[in-house]
DNA sequence: CAAATAGTGTCTCTAAGACAATATCAC
DNA sequence: GTGATATTGTCTTAGAGACACTATTTG
């Protein structure tokens, strides 16, 4: 009779087919846009970082940062990692948004990925100074309804724009799945992985978990909302949003002054209470 | 310049190291006690299918069903088909519950798992009458906050116990993760899984998105209430869940006689609005 | 009738939304 | 002062929780 121990000496995993296993990482942060007048507050704009394809396949392509799973992290660690190569930053914030893994999801062969969600404050990315390289860019995005219950999804930088339209289809637990209609200049299933990452996003901005880490770790009342005003792509009443908000934060001793306007108070995030 | 074609020709993937990919489920029913009167409702107890292993490693210790995925499926797919091998039935509900891929939470090597919670009603598994193996069976299980803020697991199967004790560590996004302090009985980080999969079908029976999916197409208001306060482990009053559930169940003409009490309306699920 | 569940009405309390009003700065 | 944002107060409304009460059946 043999043991555990003998079992595993003998043991080998290579009859098996095995798949490779890549993360995918939808990188987002808020733009802030020119003011348009010395006493107004900027405009907000939500953006995603792509890379753009240098080799094939899909080359000239624009895709989500990410690689394959190395045997000694987890797919956590992996798509922090991935995240951080690109950035200069390590993201705080990470969040599972999916497993694509349809047969033929990538020309190359048998690849499934793990999606992830990662926020990086604005501010972060401008201190490390990304690489400009041009092959890696922040798109703005938007992803409204469409027609016949469909998703449009918009992503643009500069001259460039990439357009895709996705099904949404309702799958148990209340969960929704994206399917690609139609997509131009987004690599792989990528227009499918982006969208469900924006409403994993969305999802979590309702409850003011994610909101503060697209922020450095003191900002006003109105920055968070403009914040979650742009993910969520609503309005709320200012007064409102402050009654809302006022058990998640505490007030600090500092102001924002010399900006053409009452000056506003700075707080930070307060730690989650049990 | 070599084309997108060529590229693919001339392609090969298996110079990287690959992981083994597997899907467990976490498969939950509501098992219903002997009635204690002839009057009484029964008893809800909610259960997990555990399987015996015959085989090393883990040799003789409980895990929940899964296997390796095919190159020709989804790890969706292949959660059903995991669970429709273990039990004759396919369940209609099935969410993820995250990946596994700590490095060494295999002894065979690099096995990522991807986890998921499938969701059966008593009547199918009664009616398909799975095989009686004494190496699948349903446990009755209970997760509860211990000591230090540690959850405590357990799972009791006539004269079996096993118990684990976990730390519940906050991730980002609201997200908790389960560690595994101390498990007995249970295969791999089945114990870890197993709470984060209860944890997740909780959250969700709180929007009463999983409860109907324990029951056949028609119920009573009164079981569906049973259904959830069992996987919540609380109780409500009656008036306020009728009122809560109304939304999302519609009357049907037939009733519940022969009971020793009032008869009971059956229900049946309403199709959820856009 | 007794025991048990089925089902309804309504009061209260809290949280979210709407709106009005005031405060404070830089130019 | 003007134009802008910052901040507070309060009215209204929708929904959740608590509780009291009625209805209906079988042994």
């Amino acid at each position: 009779m043999d043991s555990e121990k003998e079992f595993l000496a003998n043991y080998s995993l290579k009859d098996y087919e095995r798949p490779s296993v890549t993360t995918d990482v939808a990188a987002f942060k808020i733009g802030a846009e020119d003011k348009t007048s010395y006493r107004k507050n900027p405009e907000n704009k939500l953006q995603l970082l792509l890379i753009k394809r240098g080799g094939h396949p899909f080359k000239g392509m624009w895709a989500l940062p990410g690689g394959f799973l190395q045997s000694d992290e987890t797919v956590e660690e992996c798509a922090l990692r991935e995240t951080q190569e690109e950035t200069g930053v390590r993201p705080v914030s990470i969040m599972p948004v999916g497993v694509f893994s349809e047969p033929g999801r990538d020309p190359r062969g048998w690849i499934i990925s793990n999606a992830y969600v990662s926020v990086i404050s604005d501010e972060s990315v401008r201190q490390k100074g990304m690489d400009d390289a041009a092959d890696a860019q922040w798109f703005s995005v938007s992803l409204v309804r469409g027609g016949h219950g469909n998703y449009d999804l918009m992503l643009t930088y500069e001259d460039i724009t990439l357009r895709a339209v996705l099904a949404a289809e309702r799958t148990s637990f209340g969960r929704t799945k994206f399917r690609i209609l139609e997509s131009s200049g987004l690599a792989f299933d990528h227009a499918a992985i982006i969208a469900a990452a924006l409403s994993a996003l969305r999802a979590e901005a309702k409850s003011y978990e994610a909101i503060f880490d697209f922020l450095p770790e003191t900002f006003t009342l109105t920055a968070l909302q403009k914040v979650q005003e742009t993910i969520m792509n609503v309005t709320v009443l200012p007064a409102n949003f402050r009654r809302m908000v006022s058990r998640y934060v505490e007030e600090t001793d500092e102001y924002v002054r010399g900006e053409g306007h009452r000056p506003a108070k700075l707080y930070r995030r307060k730690s989650p209470e049990q």
